[in-house]
DNA sequence: GGTATCCAAA
């Protein structure tokens, strides 16, 4: 908006409209209404004086109301018009239209404000099928429909989205030639805009004849509400050409289509008109401020406001936490919550699904317990979005079984519902009931949408096989969704986890505007295949476009430099980050970078790069550190590493299990005693590594050492066979790890690992010439990774490990990874 | 008896 064409203060002089007040109270009313009306109809003052319709103008209830009754028949008031109206109005205020049917119908003379009063308790009680026969019944005795008939029926119609009796009622509004009244026409563009027919809304807001503020506000806020911000923002400028000034309603109206092109200084010139006009104070334009600024990336400027607010409705406070929600702060989201309860307000499903949300982001289970009760607390388990909220919060904090559970048990899904599920399913990497619940939904005609195809997607990128890869990108092709930027990003990401890195680039290619997070993905996707050369080749072409890089792109970039040796091309864009594109390293990039120069060997810089880190170092940071002293068997860093992770996470066995593989690599066996003999005090537990491997559909997972496979035998057996196989073609076993006991025994353990139980099991149940995929859920071990490189050689298979860090492709004895991991 | 602010999944 162009400040100068909001002129000065005079606004406010010529306004003739009140602000709108935020709530008004309802006082108990006065008799008016019935004396106003016995002037128009010359109804004698002992009826509308008599208590009984006293009583009925103080009634509050159907209770109250069939109480009432009695009096008026009892004192011959029953047949009196006025009377008759009430009662019918009454009635269908409380719901009972059946009752005011059974008042209607037996009277003789009915007026026509009866037959009004009849029309909108059909309307707001009945469908808006029974509404209409009524209207045509009314033509039918010979009534003259008014204007109002017609408003409140197309906001009934717009409520329920129903365009086809909209269109109807739009029609008979014609026949009675309301067609030109500014009231009726309005209710028509509202009609249309509410049924997302914008383009037919503005062409009868473009054919009225004269246009009032409420006509430009109801335009204004169908393009607004449909998505078309630029559009609603420009009306604004042209209804004040137009010589109408914007009203309170016009800016809470289009400070949302503000907040949608996401400019600050559009927003910026809406506030300097509120200021200007007056209206800045008032509760509901000042929510809707602060409302902007959160979305426009300004968050302090929305506490700034909400802060100064002298009162703030429940909108505020459940605006103030989307601000912080939608800008990363899911705790001071959480700390707005709890100083709303300490205040006494009541939250409404919007505050809990904000609660909720704040949860997930944390992770924090045990807080999202504790906002589930207000759920029952609050009566709103049959509110279908608080629902869906629950499954997602359940799902981010791991815990898909109670999401599952509330899913199961949920009536009335929606698509959200079953999207969340299997997004659910997804990032808890439980990709079978993932898959089961998409068909699942098919199966009952829902169409999948760009949401459920992401999730799908994520779902089957967990599972790394090409072939569902095709299948799924076949299906989204189909399902016309393969120019949804989201859907085209997810697929990228997909077949760059299948191995498939190649058709990741294609696709890639074939994308026109390509999003931060597409460009992200693939360059992941070179990176944790160990193509650092072209994943940097590929973030050079990005800074020589329009689309910026972002904390996460940077992510990325460090660790392909890492995952390929690249250490002074690390170094350098670590550098960039801040210095070219202001933005602030995370936890997660230093502990990239203790990775990086670690891995290389560079064990005292990477030591010194964590002292010199500006923020505390987390758990990450020294988990790279003490990666890189296990494959570089540096005792003094790695006993330094460990007992910082020792204090943030005590709980974690992994850890100690490192530290003893270093002792054990450097031949410290008494060392190594020592720190099983902690582990075995603290009762900690070493994760159990586990290896997946697709057969027709089923995924087999082997954990090391087990022997629950039905094929077990075999395996153990073919294992054996390979090891004199791979021995002949120069394999030696890499005991190193293993300890105390003798050397066959070593080498039994190390044939017992999980990985090497997958590859075996794959082997042997496919044909010559395919490839086998295996995914695992620690890192390799350098044992396996060795004696996988002489499989492939010997069996003349390709081999794909993908274990939590990257991609190992086996091939021809070499491994894609260049032995640097 | 016509217009309005906060919200569920990537």
């Amino acid at each position: 908006m162009r400040s100068s064409s909001v002129p000065p203060i005079a606004i406010v002089k010529a306004h003739n409209r009140t602000p709108l007040k935020s709530s008004s109270i309802t006082i108990p009313s006065s008799p008016l209404p019935f004396h106003t009306l016995s002037e128009r109809t010359h109804i004698p003052s002992h009826v509308y004086k008599h208590p009984a319709a006293v009583l009925l103008e103080l009634c509050t209830s159907m209770k109250e109301l069939h109480q009432i009754i009695p009096l008026v028949i009892k004192n011959g008031l029953y047949n009196e018009h006025l009377f008759q109206t009430k009662l019918v109005s009454l009635f269908s205020k409380y719901g009972s239209i059946n009752e005011a049917a059974r008042v209607f119908e037996p009277i003789d003379d009915k007026l026509d404000a009866l037959y009004h009063t009849m029309l909108k308790g059909y309307a707001k009680n009945s469908s808006l099928e029974t509404a209409l026969a009524f209207l045509c019944r009314m033509r039918y005795d010979d009534v003259k429909p008014v204007v109002y008939n017609f408003t409140y029926l197309l906001k009934v119609c717009g409520d329920n989205a129903d365009l086809k009796r909209g269109k109807e009622i739009h029609g008979q509004l014609i026949t009675n030639s309301f067609g030109a009244n500014v009231f009726a026409m309005t209710g028509v563009v509202n009609m249309y805009a509410k049924c997302r027919q914008i383009d037919d809304a503005y062409k009868m807001f473009d054919r009225m004849p004269e246009r009032d503020l409420v006509s430009w506000n109801t335009i204004i806020a169908g393009f607004s509400q449909n998505g078309f911000a630029k559009k609603a923002l420009e009306l604004v400028l042209r209804m004040q050409d137009e010589g109408q000034r914007p009203d309170s309603i016009t800016l809470v109206t289009v400070l949302p289509a503000a907040a949608d092109v996401g400019s600050l200084m559009v927003g910026k010139s809406i506030h300097g008109y509120a200021i200007r006009a007056g209206f800045a104070k008032l509760v509901n334009i000042s929510t809707a401020l602060a409302d902007m600024y959160s979305k426009c990336g300004s968050v302090e400027t929305a506490r700034l406001i909400f802060d100064g607010m002298d009162q703030k409705t429940v909108v505020s406070w459940n605006s103030m936490m989307d601000g912080y929600v939608q800008n990363g702060e899911p705790e001071k989201a959480i700390a707005v919550f709890e100083k709303m309860l300490e205040e006494g307000i009541d939250p409404t499903s919007v505050t809990i699904m904000e609660a909720l949300h704040a949860c997930a982001d944390l992770g924090d289970l045990e807080r999202g317990k504790f906002v589930h009760k207000f759920v029952d607390q609050l009566n709103l388990g049959s509110d279908i979005s608080v629902m869906n909220s629950l499954i997602s919060m359940y799902s981010k904090c791991k815990r898909a079984d109670i999401a599952s559970d509330i899913f199961n048990n949920l009536n009335g899904r929606t698509h959200v519902s079953w999207n969340a599920m299997i997004l659910g399913y997804a990032q808890n990497g439980r990709v079978s009931e993932a898959l089961n619940c998409f068909s699942e939904m098919k199966s009952l005609g829902m169409k999948p949408d760009s949401f459920t195809m992401v999730s799908v997607i994520l779902a089957l990128a967990d599972l790394s096989i090409t072939r569902h890869a095709k299948w799924i990108h076949g299906l989204v092709i189909r399902s016309c969704l393969d120019k949804n930027i989201f859907v085209t990003t997810a697929l990228v990401d997909m077949y760059a986890k299948c191995g498939a890195i190649h058709m990741a680039r294609k696709l890639f290619d074939m994308i026109n505007d390509r999003h931060v997070i597409t460009w992200n993905a693939m360059i992941d996707g070179y990176g944790t295949h160990g193509l650092g050369r072209a994943a940097l080749d590929l973030f050079d072409k990005m800074k020589k476009g329009t689309v910026e890089p972002n904390d996460i792109t940077y992510l990325s970039v460090i660790s392909a430099c890492s995952h390929s040796g690249l250490v002074d091309e690390g170094l350098h864009h670590f550098k960039s980050m801040k210095q070219d594109y202001g933005l602030e390293p995370s936890m997660d990039h230093y502990g990239t970078m203790v990775d990086l120069l670690g891995r290389a060997g560079r064990i005292k810089e990477a030591w010194d790069f964590i002292e010199n880190m500006p923020i505390s170092p987390g758990i990450t940071v020294y988990g790279a550190m003490l990666g890189a002293c296990k494959i570089h068997k540096n005792v003094e860093f790695g006993e330094k590493a460990a007992n910082k992770l020792f204090e943030l996470n005590p709980d974690e066995g992994g850890y100690h299990v490192l530290l003893a593989n270093i002792y054990a690599s450097t031949s410290k066996w008494s060392k190594v005693a020592e720190v099983r003999k902690t582990m075995e005090k603290k009762g900690l537990k070493k994760t159990p590594g586990c290896s997946l491997v697709e057969l027709r559909n089923e995924v087999h997972s082997f954990y090391s050492g087990s022997t629950t496979h039905p094929q077990s035998k075999r395996i153990y057996a073919f294992l054996e066979e390979l090891g004199y196989e791979i021995k002949a073609a120069g394999y030696v076993p890499d005991t190193n790890s293993i300890l105390d006991v003798e050397d066959d025994v070593q080498e039994q353990l190390l044939n017992s690992h999980s990985e090497k139980l997958a590859i075996a099991f794959g082997l042997l149940n496919t044909s010559p010439g395919t490839t086998i995929h295996v995914r695992k859920n620690l890192r390799v071990c350098g044992d396996c990774h060795n004696a996988t490189k002489y499989i492939s050689l010997v069996t003349g298979r390709e081999i794909i490990v993908r274990d939590m860090q990257r991609f190992h492709h086996f091939k021809n004895g070499i491994c894609s990874c260049g032995d640097y991991w």
